[in-house]
DNA sequence: CGACCGATCGTCT
DNA sequence: GACGATCGGTCGA
Protein backbone atom coordinates (compact mmCIF):
# COMPACT_ATOMS: atom_id res chain seq x y z
CA UNK A 1 0.00 0.00 0.00
CA UNK A 2 1.47 3.16 -0.94
CA UNK A 3 1.85 5.92 1.59
CA UNK A 4 0.94 9.73 0.89
CA UNK A 5 4.12 11.93 0.84
CA UNK A 6 4.85 15.11 3.25
CA UNK A 7 3.86 16.79 0.19
CA UNK A 8 0.36 16.04 0.98
CA UNK A 9 0.44 17.28 4.09
CA UNK A 10 2.79 20.42 3.85
CA UNK A 11 -0.22 21.73 2.28
CA UNK A 12 -1.37 25.86 3.62
CA UNK A 13 -5.25 24.99 3.25
CA UNK A 14 -5.93 22.52 6.00
CA UNK A 15 -10.11 22.57 4.76
CA UNK A 16 -8.95 21.41 1.63
CA UNK A 17 -6.26 18.68 3.14
CA UNK A 18 -9.51 17.42 5.40
CA UNK A 19 -11.66 16.98 1.93
CA UNK A 20 -8.82 14.61 -0.05
CA UNK A 21 -8.31 12.86 3.19
CA UNK A 22 -11.73 11.34 2.26
CA UNK A 23 -11.49 7.78 0.96
CA UNK A 24 -7.57 7.54 2.34
CA UNK A 25 -6.88 4.67 4.16
CA UNK A 26 -5.78 4.79 7.91
CA UNK A 27 -3.73 1.72 8.60
CA UNK A 28 -2.56 0.75 12.21
CA UNK A 29 -0.15 -2.36 12.80
CA UNK A 30 0.29 -3.10 16.62
CA UNK A 31 2.25 -5.97 18.12
CA UNK A 32 1.96 -7.21 14.17
CA UNK A 33 -2.02 -7.11 13.94
CA UNK A 34 -2.72 -4.64 10.83
CA UNK A 35 -5.90 -3.08 11.08
CA UNK A 36 -7.11 -0.41 8.72
CA UNK A 37 -10.34 1.45 7.30
CA UNK A 38 -11.26 4.05 4.76
CA UNK A 39 -11.60 7.62 5.73
CA UNK A 40 -15.05 8.98 5.64
CA UNK A 41 -15.25 11.81 7.97
CA UNK A 42 -12.94 14.62 9.13
CA UNK A 43 -12.76 18.12 10.26
CA UNK A 44 -10.25 20.39 9.62
CA UNK A 45 -9.19 22.83 12.76
CA UNK A 46 -7.29 26.26 11.36
CA UNK A 47 -5.02 26.99 14.74
CA UNK A 48 -4.14 29.97 15.62
CA UNK A 49 -6.86 31.88 14.22
CA UNK A 50 -9.83 29.33 14.51
CA UNK A 51 -11.54 29.36 18.05
CA UNK A 52 -12.48 25.89 18.11
CA UNK A 53 -8.77 25.18 17.51
CA UNK A 54 -6.89 23.82 20.88
CA UNK A 55 -4.28 26.62 19.85
CA UNK A 56 -6.02 28.94 18.85
CA UNK A 57 -4.22 32.81 19.59
CA UNK A 58 -1.23 30.59 19.23
CA UNK A 59 -1.99 29.14 22.53
CA UNK A 60 1.65 26.59 23.43
CA UNK A 61 1.28 23.95 26.58
CA UNK A 62 2.62 20.97 26.76
CA UNK A 63 -0.45 19.03 25.18
CA UNK A 64 -1.02 21.76 22.39
CA UNK A 65 3.02 21.77 21.39
CA UNK A 66 2.47 18.48 19.05
CA UNK A 67 0.62 20.77 16.98
CA UNK A 68 3.33 23.01 16.12
CA UNK A 69 5.34 19.75 14.53
CA UNK A 70 5.65 19.74 10.87
CA UNK A 71 2.55 18.37 8.90
CA UNK A 72 2.20 14.52 8.91
CA UNK A 73 2.94 14.46 12.50
CA UNK A 74 -0.05 12.91 14.84
CA UNK A 75 -1.83 14.59 17.55
CA UNK A 76 -3.66 12.26 19.98
CA UNK A 77 -4.99 13.65 23.16
CA UNK A 78 -7.63 12.46 25.59
CA UNK A 79 -11.22 13.60 25.86
CA UNK A 80 -13.72 13.82 28.52
CA UNK A 81 -11.26 11.95 30.41
CA UNK A 82 -12.42 8.25 27.96
CA UNK A 83 -11.71 8.58 24.81
CA UNK A 84 -8.74 9.30 22.44
CA UNK A 85 -9.13 11.20 19.55
CA UNK A 86 -6.64 11.13 16.35
CA UNK A 87 -5.76 14.37 14.11
CA UNK A 88 -3.18 14.82 11.68
CA UNK A 89 -1.26 17.59 12.02
CA UNK A 90 -0.82 19.41 8.37
CA UNK A 91 1.27 22.52 7.29
CA UNK A 92 4.95 23.78 8.01
CA UNK A 93 6.28 23.57 11.74
CA UNK A 94 4.78 26.05 14.02
CA UNK A 95 1.59 26.11 12.27
CA UNK A 96 -0.72 24.44 13.96
CA UNK A 97 -3.67 23.14 11.44
CA UNK A 98 -4.80 19.96 11.69
CA UNK A 99 -7.21 17.56 10.96
CA UNK A 100 -9.33 15.01 12.97
CA UNK A 101 -10.50 11.93 12.35
CA UNK A 102 -14.00 11.56 13.04
CA UNK A 103 -15.06 7.99 10.98
CA UNK A 104 -13.74 5.55 9.02
CA UNK A 105 -14.71 2.57 7.26
CA UNK A 106 -13.65 -0.83 8.47
CA UNK A 107 -11.50 -2.78 5.67
CA UNK A 108 -9.08 -4.81 7.29
CA UNK A 109 -8.90 -6.51 10.62
CA UNK A 110 -12.31 -6.87 11.22
CA UNK A 111 -12.10 -9.84 13.74
CA UNK A 112 -10.00 -7.65 15.45
CA UNK A 113 -11.70 -4.68 15.45
CA UNK A 114 -14.78 -6.33 16.68
CA UNK A 115 -12.81 -7.41 19.33
CA UNK A 116 -11.31 -4.21 20.31
CA UNK A 117 -14.86 -2.87 20.51
CA UNK A 118 -16.45 -5.61 22.33
CA UNK A 119 -19.02 -6.34 19.98
CA UNK A 120 -19.84 -10.14 18.44
CA UNK A 121 -20.01 -9.10 15.12
CA UNK A 122 -19.58 -5.80 12.50
CA UNK A 123 -21.58 -3.34 13.10
CA UNK A 124 -21.46 0.22 11.13
CA UNK A 125 -21.37 1.98 14.91
CA UNK A 126 -18.19 0.42 15.53
CA UNK A 127 -15.94 2.90 14.01
CA UNK A 128 -18.60 5.80 13.65
CA UNK A 129 -17.06 9.05 15.64
CA UNK A 130 -13.77 9.80 16.31
CA UNK A 131 -13.80 8.00 19.76
CA UNK A 132 -14.78 5.03 18.42
CA UNK A 133 -12.20 5.04 15.25
CA UNK A 134 -9.23 5.25 17.46
CA UNK A 135 -10.21 2.50 19.75
CA UNK A 136 -11.15 0.14 16.64
CA UNK A 137 -7.73 1.01 15.26
CA UNK A 138 -5.99 0.71 18.57
CA UNK A 139 -4.90 4.23 18.52
CA UNK A 140 -4.00 6.01 22.01
CA UNK A 141 -1.96 8.89 23.93
CA UNK A 142 1.26 6.07 23.31
CA UNK A 143 0.66 7.73 19.34
CA UNK A 144 0.91 11.52 20.36
CA UNK A 145 3.64 12.89 18.16
CA UNK A 146 4.73 10.18 16.16
CA UNK A 147 5.78 11.12 12.46
CA UNK A 148 3.12 8.96 10.33
CA UNK A 149 5.55 9.01 7.40
CA UNK A 150 8.20 6.93 8.81
CA UNK A 151 6.21 5.14 11.65
CA UNK A 152 5.44 1.36 11.41
CA UNK A 153 2.52 1.71 13.97
CA UNK A 154 0.30 4.05 12.06
CA UNK A 155 0.53 5.02 8.27
CA UNK A 156 -2.08 6.99 5.76
CA UNK A 157 -2.24 5.24 2.31
CA UNK A 158 -3.48 5.87 -0.83
CA UNK A 159 -7.52 4.20 -0.80
CA UNK A 160 -10.89 5.27 -3.16
CA UNK A 161 -10.94 8.13 -5.33
CA UNK A 162 -14.00 10.36 -4.29
CA UNK A 163 -16.01 12.59 -6.51
CA UNK A 164 -16.23 16.13 -5.64
CA UNK A 165 -20.29 15.81 -5.61
CA UNK A 166 -19.64 12.85 -3.33
CA UNK A 167 -18.40 15.18 -0.50
CA UNK A 168 -20.54 16.71 1.85
CA UNK A 169 -19.93 19.32 4.46
CA UNK A 170 -21.11 20.97 7.47
CA UNK A 171 -20.17 22.84 10.82
CA UNK A 172 -18.07 21.00 13.00
CA UNK A 173 -19.80 18.73 15.75
CA UNK A 174 -19.13 19.57 19.41
CA UNK A 175 -17.78 23.20 19.24
CA UNK A 176 -20.48 25.59 20.54
CA UNK A 177 -18.22 27.42 22.45
CA UNK A 178 -16.37 28.47 19.80
CA UNK A 179 -18.50 31.38 18.84
CA UNK A 180 -19.11 32.78 15.17
CA UNK A 181 -16.30 29.77 14.26
CA UNK A 182 -18.48 26.94 15.19
CA UNK A 183 -20.52 28.00 11.87
CA UNK A 184 -17.34 27.13 9.35
CA UNK A 185 -18.01 24.39 7.13
CA UNK A 186 -15.28 22.84 8.25
CA UNK A 187 -16.33 19.06 8.75
CA UNK A 188 -16.39 16.89 5.69
CA UNK A 189 -17.99 13.25 5.20
CA UNK A 190 -18.28 10.92 2.38
CA UNK A 191 -22.66 11.60 1.33
CA UNK A 192 -24.68 8.71 2.50
CA UNK A 193 -21.80 6.20 3.96
CA UNK A 194 -23.12 4.73 6.56
CA UNK A 195 -19.82 5.19 9.20
CA UNK A 196 -20.37 9.10 9.04
CA UNK A 197 -21.55 10.28 12.79
CA UNK A 198 -24.16 12.36 13.48
CA UNK A 199 -27.51 13.27 11.73
CA UNK A 200 -26.25 14.66 8.81
CA UNK A 201 -25.21 11.86 6.73
CA UNK A 202 -26.56 13.33 2.99
C1' DC B 1 -37.23 8.26 17.52
C1' DG B 2 -35.17 12.47 20.74
C1' DA B 3 -33.52 14.31 25.14
C1' DC B 4 -30.93 13.68 28.91
C1' DC B 5 -27.25 12.03 31.81
C1' DG B 6 -23.25 9.73 33.91
C1' DA B 7 -18.59 8.04 33.23
C1' DT B 8 -13.73 9.56 34.05
C1' DC B 9 -9.12 12.01 33.93
C1' DG B 10 -5.40 14.93 31.81
C1' DT B 11 -4.80 19.58 31.30
C1' DC B 12 -4.90 24.30 32.38
C1' DT B 13 -6.42 28.18 35.53
C1' DG C 1 -11.28 22.96 40.83
C1' DA C 2 -13.50 23.13 36.30
C1' DC C 3 -14.00 21.46 31.94
C1' DG C 4 -14.11 19.10 27.58
C1' DA C 5 -13.25 18.26 19.24
C1' DT C 6 -17.57 11.67 23.15
C1' DC C 7 -20.30 7.57 23.88
C1' DG C 8 -23.83 4.49 25.20
C1' DG C 9 -27.41 3.68 28.15
C1' DT C 10 -32.06 4.94 29.86
C1' DC C 11 -36.44 7.11 29.83
C1' DG C 12 -40.59 9.00 27.88
C1' DA C 13 -43.55 9.77 23.80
Amino acid sequence: MEQLPASFFNRSQVDVIAAELLGKQLVTCLNGVITAGIIVETEAYYGAIDKASHAYGGRRTKRTETLYAAGGTAYVYLCYGIHHLFNIVTNQANIPHAVLIRAVEPTQGIEEICRRMNRPKPDYRMTSGPGNSCKALGINRKHNGIDLLTSPEIQICEGLTIDPEGIGTSPRIGVDYAGEDALLPYRFYIKGNRYVSGKVRN
